[in-house]
DNA sequence: GCGGATTGTCATACCGGGTGCAACAATAGC
DNA sequence: GCTATTGTTGCACCCGGTATGACAATCCGC
């Protein structure tokens, strides 16, 4: 979605001012500014100055000042969504239950990030962003919780508001975050893909298992 | 804390001008708009006024717009919070695991609902308050969640930091959210600590298990 | 080359949450 | 009545976020 704003949709240009920024110049700047002077010491006004862009046209890029932290973190979690959408099979062609679905989405998302962690994921305490980070999480986690418990539910065939389809969802996303973020410090990391799996297996199983059909 | 503010410290009442509120005029009086216009469209001016008091006081008894919303929930997170610093015995006697102490904890503070849930949780639709009620669960828990990973983080000899010892409360902090939230909509309740112990028990059983110490 | 149509940028004003501060009001104790 | 103490109030301010209207720079048809 953020290129989809700095090219235009068809070709290479239509009619109608060029752009003279992009919302990866307007990120830079802000993350070198987080880090400079930390999250909250840093205006939008700064990033504005420093992308040499004004304010306006800074939210006319990103969201909120909020965005830059989460592009890196946005993608993956889009990943994980597409992956939840696209039709589930195993590796021997079977389809897969909803948890199994979920598990293998988180999974395929952060293994682009191999053993080397987001920037903001690996200095978010020198950018003074844990708390922006933590709290902006579930307003992003969002979408991909509810598909998870929305299939989970169809599985289970019970309302998606029900316990039985919205808590496993959320405790194994909870779980891949917290997990990502103590990788992220850890000095001799594993692949990503295997931390967040070794983190939430043990939870899925326990979701499978303990909330069968109909209990 | 709240009470604290009300009621002066020592006694029934020092020199100095008298106390024209309380927190608990001015949490009514928001929940009261609240639910009449919607969280978002009620200002904190409106707040004030409601309650007969100025802009500055509402913010001299409150933290923030939201409290109101959090009351109840803070004060359920507070009796978790002194469940788990308290010496941790089991029926028998025993010392309880960082786990099961969590688990108690969760449990043993909602217990006071019984069948009821607190109107901000059951009316959070009505008051349009699901995203602040989400977005703002992160930072309460905060607390909660680190004292558990501390806890599990000496029973683990691990850094509180590391996936071992971060990643478990969490996930149960989470699904206990998620499962009492669920549940404060169900028609037919069973008890609050009766739900949270279903949906947190498979998921602490499967944290006991598989990060055993020193794996 | 000229005149739209189109698109992006900018300045400005505004709203609402939150903080800080100085003036003022109301009490207790002397 | 005076003073110390404590609360309340209004105000100015900062910041994030939104909306708007003027202006700038491009493309396209003529």
């Amino acid at each position: 979605m953020a290129a989809g704003r700095t090219q235009r949709r068809g070709k290479g240009r239509g009619p109608g001012r060029p752009r003279a920024s992009s919302s990866a110049t307007i990120h830079e700047a802000a993350l070198e500014l987080f880090l400079e002077r930390g999250y909250g010491a840093v205006s939008v006004d700064d990033i504005a100055r420093r992308a040499g862009v004004s304010r306006g046209t800074v939210f006319s890029y990103c969201e909120s000042k909020a965005d830059a932290l989460w592009v890196a973190l946005d993608a993956a979690i889009a990943r994980a969504g597409e992956a939840l959408e696209a039709p589930q099979l195993d590796g021997a062609g079977r389809a897969r239950g909803a948890i199994d679905a979920l598990v293998e989405a988180i999974v395929g998302a952060v293994e682009p990030w191999g053993s080397t962690p987001p920037v903001v994921l690996r200095d978010a305490r020198a950018m003074e962003a844990e708390a922006a980070l933590r709290d902006g999480a579930p307003a992003r986690l969002q979408p991909l919780v509810e598909r998870a418990a929305l299939a989970l539910a169809l599985e289970r065939d019970a309302l998606p508001e029900s316990p039985a389809a919205a808590v496993a969802p959320v405790a194994i996303v909870a779980a891949a975050c917290a997990a990502l973020a103590a990788w992220a410090l850890e000095p001799g990391r594993p692949p990503a893909s295997v931390a967040a799996r070794a983190a939430i297996e043990p939870l899925a199983a326990a979701s499978r298992i303990h909330n069968d059909p109909r209990a």
